[in-house]
RNA sequence: GCCCAGAUAGCUCAGUCGGUAGAGCAGGGGACUGAAAAUCCCCGUGUCGUUGGUUCGAUUCCGACUCUGGGCA
């Protein structure tokens, strides 16, 4: 832990962290706790930290924008590759500059990876992946199949046998890359990146809803994103003719448009999977935050004047 | 009215040369340490449309009926 001293200052022990499905509230909430406590948020989204793509990924309005400053969003365009490790390093220089001004970080999102991240401090710092290396497995992987590579990452670490399915071959690709680039095993960069503890004390809130209220409330935000324009900006992001691969391409609400927009499929039938996408997805975020360490729920139906301050001094 | 094709899991369909059935999607659960709104793993009993007949035994064969497509009038 550093600069425990100046958070201190702010007058309260501990980062709250606002989390929860998508379409489950966060955002209105995380403004109640800022105002509440005099924070400014920041947010704690994959999707929100690209620009330009604002009605899709449920960023905050402008209005809301004005009531509490709001970080940590709109940072790169959505050519750009992003990731934990980049997060990370944007989070805690937000902190720092918060903590300085005397302001207490209100972290807002979704992305259950970045909050466990902050969470438990993962150094990523102490295991560089050669980018390179992951590059030219890949093209190995698209030219002769995973057989040969998994084979490798069982070699050098059998852990991984049991914790990494051969059929994703994802995560099988780049951790041969991190094991080649490092060589430590996987569990030796578990424990080093974590030996120097979290950054700062946080606290976890996540927002409950009982699962067909929570799958309501994302059928009719969709319909309000439509309404919003998100096909204009689905339309947008298509003209851009970025590689399919790249990470902005894949955000739910924009890549269920585009056989629309390309003429392929009714507005309709796109609509409807666009729906069930933001379901399936609202289901796995739950799971991530239902197995994480030391969460609060709160129930969707009791969420005014939730008294934050006394979990936090 | 006649002819043809269907009727099987919430949906789309496969299948059983007659021994009560299985995929995809949906749904549920889980994993996750540099793409994470990604990627991946696990979970399938349903009067096999209704009703007679043949048979030791029918969802499977035959008949009738009902419904749904398509065609002819």
């Amino acid at each position: 832990m550093q600069d425990l001293q100046k958070l201190y200052q702010t007058g309260y022990r501990s980062i709250p962290v606002i989390c929860g499905p998508t379409a489950s509230g966060k955002t209105s909430l995380a403004i109640s706790a800022a105002l509440q406590l005099g924070g400014e948020i920041c947010c704690c989204d994959s999707m929100q930290i690209y620009m330009h793509l604002s009605i899709g990924t449920a960023k905050p309005t402008e209005e809301e924008k004005k009531r509490v400053p709001h970080h940590l969003i709109d940072l790169v365009e959505p050519n750009s590759s992003f990731h934990v490790a980049a997060y990370l390093e944007a989070a805690y220089s937000k902190i720092d500059e918060l903590l300085n001004r005397g302001v207490l970080p209100v972290f807002c999102g979704g992305t259950g990876q970045y909050v466990q991240a902050l969470q438990k401090g993962f150094d990523f710092d102490i295991a560089p992946v050669d980018q390179d290396k992951e590059a030219s497995l890949r093209q190995e992987y698209e030219r002769d199949g995973i057989e040969g590579i998994y084979r490798r990452l069982i070699e050098l670490d059998p852990d991984c046998r049991e914790k990494i399915h051969p059929n994703n071959t994802k995560r099988v690709i780049h951790t041969l890359a991190l094991l080649e680039s490092v060589s430590k095993t996987t569990k030796e960069i578990r424990e080093d990146s974590v030996a120097q503890g979290p950054r700062y004390p946080f606290t976890l809130f996540a927002i409950d809803w009982p699962r067909h209220e929570l799958y309501e409330r994302i059928n009719s935000r969709v319909d309000q994103m439509l309404e919003s324009g998100i096909l204009d900006e689905a339309e947008w992001l298509l003209s851009q003719q970025l590689p399919e691969s790249c990470t902005a391409m894949q955000a739910i609400g924009y890549k269920e448009l585009f056989p629309y927009l390309k003429g392929e499929n009714s507005l309709e039938e796109c609509v409807s999977l666009l729906k069930q996408h933001t379901r399936n997805y609202a289901k796995r975020q739950l799971t991530w935050f239902r197995h994480m360490d030391d969460v609060h729920w709160i129930s969707g139906h009791q969420l005014n004047g939730y008294d934050f301050k006394s979990y936090l001094c």
